[in-house]
DNA sequence: AGCACGCCGACT
DNA sequence: GTCGGCGTGCTC
């Protein structure tokens, strides 16, 4: 029997399945999805086994050495989507079956050292590091001594050292200790009459019924260690290892919640789904419901529905840390049938929760991006919260997004795909106006709760007034009010592409990193200069590098800086602050929130973070320092973007009884992104943002392809890119359009330099297949030279 | 990715 | 003469 492999090199020249030998004894146990180890070329790897056969051309093909798993970590499902994935995002086959598995199972070779003959036998200078054992690692000799790895190479060859291969897991289960009476502990000589300690911890276990864990015979028994060992070694007790799995959230208690009553809009939008479910027929839904309309209410029936046919569903939330709000709601709805997945998890957490869904036992995952890979096999509904979130796009190899997985796995499975969004991402909207996918409109607040009132505060006029603050007489004013009232807050400060960096006076001369053409970031907690893209730093200096001046300053607000200035305005204000100094300690986002949850503070100020998700009744007003900082993106999508944060943050105000308001500062008021957030418009903004696309020819009116060319050396850079655009504007289609080359947005990162160039096109069926043979072309230089050719099929970024 | 094999310069 | 530099090609 052959198994085809796919072997764990990610090269192009070993993407590709090659043919080994089940040995007899795995015959028939060896099954497609399980993870082997395989002899290749002189070495020992890991490969994932993708399909069995009786024929092989090779002709003398190797037997397996080892087998990894007992049950195929990857589903017949799952290496069909990785196969697809790979060819979609030109990435080799491994990195997406990679992608699939936990952390945890993700292996590293180790080579070692063995000693094979008499230790005399080796060379002087060899002998001491076998003195003492006769395994080693490969890492502790390589690299320190040249003499001495020769003398190894030497004895390598001669036969007196052995080199081994052990591929090894990284993950370990967890395992307690429990403890139970022995069988014949009544047969054993009594206890020493001294011996107190000892015959009450007896005494208890007798009382128990079963296996009792080393902490709860510790805490309930009243007892110590030693007592316990004494026992143990006279045999008394005994000990068994029982894997536990780590709960994250084994101290959270929730609260049992029962299905809402749905509204009569929320009826309508979810019939079309529920029918969907039944009919057992995939279709992508588009849920565009206003923020505060109860979409969450109908994933959660739905759900339901899915669970009582049988059925597993698929969560995506972004980011889930962010929103515990949301962890609640599907924890209280169906409990320990969900499992979670998401970045703040540990290696091993991680590796829990994908087993309770491996085992089938939780039928519901919430999680981040990567948990559209659980390895479910009875797949009933998926579900995308905040579709339009560029979190659910990955930026790294395999640059895959979670929508498209979805879809995949949707038509796999024959069920229903929602995404769920109060503003769509554009492609998305265009793609449910053209009846690709199903709107569902929900276009009321539950309850027919009002929208809030925006009102836009135009900064240059309060500038014009004398206002040199950074708050708006009309912000001040409302703020003021509502700590009259007893009523809550929440502050965004839109800090993305508005860093604090550091400037000149005299001569304008701005502080950059030395490896990357960016400029540094101060800090004030170390009163240091970072790099935000390879992590150079350095004090922040007295006088100016370029001309000496003394007047060198930090520029850019940050949240810190709000602050200390709202204590000067508001001294009274309780002020809770969130940003990436403030959460990064893990559950401290939990803590901030549910402390302002509770009321302790008067205004929550943030960064990005406080626009998503959050539901507190007592908000009832949202400030926007400065809605405009993102506008001045070079990316098509800013003014998008800017109309989604700031839709998203409107929406945090007035959810339940009380009115909710928001003030928008702009330098730029009359923009459409802006302005149409007055109206809550999505429609409109739609329309206006849809003509700039096809005027610009910018998705979705085309796709997008960013090649992206990277080397220590600019000429190089230059050279190959210029090859690459020649290259396919010789292949592609005459309408197609090739950009460039030009310099990346980020020209240089850690001493590379970067150029780019971009496909607009609307129908190119061979273009993988052009892209692929790009990737051959330069295949030479990027394995041993410098070169980096990275592809982006549907970028989001384009630095 | 590694690792071996193979072909050229500068050393005991 | 040999050691070791790295370009080239292969791994079932």
């Amino acid at each position: 029997m052959i198994a085809q492999i796919i072997v764990d090199v990610p090269s192009s020249q070993t993407d590709r399945v090659f043919d080994y030998l089940i040995p007899a004894e795995w015959e028939g146990v060896i099954e497609p999805g399980m993870r082997v180890v395989v002899p290749f070329g002189p070495r020992k790897i890991q490969g994932f086994v993708i399909g069995l056969s009786d024929t092989t051309n090779v002709e003398k093909p190797k037997p397996i050495f080892d087998l990894l798993d007992a049950t195929p970590v990857l589903t017949t499902e799952l290496l069909a989507l990785g196969s697809w994935l790979s060819e979609q995002t030109l990435c080799f086959k491994v990195s997406a079956y990679q992608l699939m598995i936990p952390a945890a199972l993700r292996t590293k070779v180790k080579k070692e050292l063995k000693l094979a003959d008499e230790l005399h036998q080796l060379a002087p200078a060899l002998q001491p590091l076998f003195q003492e054992r006769d395994v080693m690692a490969w890492t502790e000799v390589i690299g320190q001594n040249k003499a001495l790895a020769k003398e190894l190479k030497r004895a390598i060859k001669a036969g007196h050292i052995e080199v081994h291969y052990q591929v090894e897991e990284k993950g370990r289960k967890k395992t307690e200790r429990y403890l139970q009476l022995a069988a014949n502990y009544e047969k054993l000589e009594p206890l020493p009459k001294r011996a107190l300690k000892q015959a009450e911890l007896l005494a208890f276990m007798e009382r128990q019924t079963g296996p009792l864990s080393m902490a709860r015979v510790m805490a309930e028994g009243q007892t110590t260690r030693q007592t316990v060992k004494a026992l143990l070694d006279k045999g008394y007790l005994q000990e068994s290892e029982q894997e536990v799995y780590r709960d994250p959230l084994a101290h959270v208690e929730y609260e049992r919640t029962e299905p809402l009553p749905l509204t009569e809009k929320q009826a309508a939008v979810i019939r079309p789904i529920l029918s969907s479910l039944d009919e057992e027929r995939h279709e992508t839904f588009l849920l565009h419901g206003v923020t505060g309309s109860g979409k969450t209410e109908i994933y959660l029936q739905a759900i339901d529905h899915a669970l009582k046919q049988g059925k597993e569903a698929i969560v995506l939330v972004p980011e889930i840390s962010l929103t515990p709000q949301m962890v609640q709601r599907f924890k209280g709805r169906f409990g320990s049938k969900v499992a979670l997945l998401h970045s703040a998890l540990s290696v091993g957490e991680k590796y829990d929760e994908w087993r309770k869904i491996q085992r089938r036992e939780v039928q519901v995952v919430v999680g981040a991006r990567s948990a559209m890979f659980a390895p479910f096999t009875n797949v009933g509904i998926i579900i995308i919260d905040e579709e339009h979130e560029t979190s659910y796009k990955q930026e790294e190899n395999p640059r895959y997004h979670a929508r498209d997985v979805a879809i995949f796995r949707g038509h796999y499975y024959n069920c229903p795909v929602i995404l769920g969004s109060a503003t769509p991402s554009l492609e998305s909207y265009a793609r449910a106006q053209k009846q690709v996918y199903h709107l569902l409109p929900l276009t009321e607040r539950v309850h027919s709760r009002a929208m809030p009132v925006v009102e836009i505060v135009d900064m240059r006029e309060e500038l014009r007034r004398g206002n040199r603050s950074m708050f708006s007489v009309r912000l001040l004013e409302a703020l003021k009010d509502r700590l009259a009232k007893n009523e809550q807050c929440v502050l965004l400060l839109n800090r993305r592409g508005y860093s604090t960096f550091v400037m000149c006076r005299d001569c304008g001369y701005v502080a950059t990193c030395e490896h990357c053409d960016i400029s540094l970031t101060y800090h004030r907690s170390q009163h240091a200069l970072k790099c935000h893209y390879c992590g150079h730093e350095e004090r922040m200096p007295q006088t100016c590098a370029s001309c000496g001046s003394e007047h060198i300053r930090f520029f850019g607000s940050g949240t810190q800086k709000v602050e200390e200035e709202l204590a000067k305005v508001l001294p009274e204000a309780r002020v809770i602050r969130m940003d990436i100094d403030t959460t990064r300690r893990k559950g401290s986002h939990e803590r901030l929130l549910s402390a302002f949850g509770r009321g302790e503070a008067d205004i929550l100020l943030g960064t990005q973070m406080v626009a998503k998700g959050l539901d507190f009744p007592r908000i009832t007003l949202v400030g926007v320092l400065a809605a405009d900082a993102m506008l001045h993106i070079p990316d098509f999508r800013s003014a998008e973007r800017t109309f989604q944060l700031l839709e998203q943050v409107s929406g945090r105000a007035g959810r339940h009884e009380l009115e909710g308001e928001v003030v928008i500062q702009s330098y730029t008021p009359e923009h459409y992104s802006i302005e149409h957030v007055k109206a809550h418009d999505y429609e409109h903004f739609f329309q206006v943002e849809m003509g700039h696309r096809r005027q610009g020819l910018y998705p979705p009116y085309v796709f997008i392809v960013l090649i992206n060319v990277s080397h220590p050396e600019i000429t190089k850079v230059i050279d190959v890119t210029e090859k690459i655009v020649a290259f396919l504007k010789r292949e592609l289609a005459d309408e197609t359009i090739v950009l460039g080359p030009v310099a990346s947005p980020l020209a240089r990162i850690k001493d590379r330099y970067r150029y780019q160039c971009m496909i607009k096109y609307r129908n190119e069926p061979e273009l993988r297949q052009t892209l692929r043979e790009i990737q051959q072309h330069f295949m030479r230089d990027i394995n041993q030279g410098h070169l980096q050719v990275s592809i982006d099929m549907h970028p989001y970024l384009f630095a």
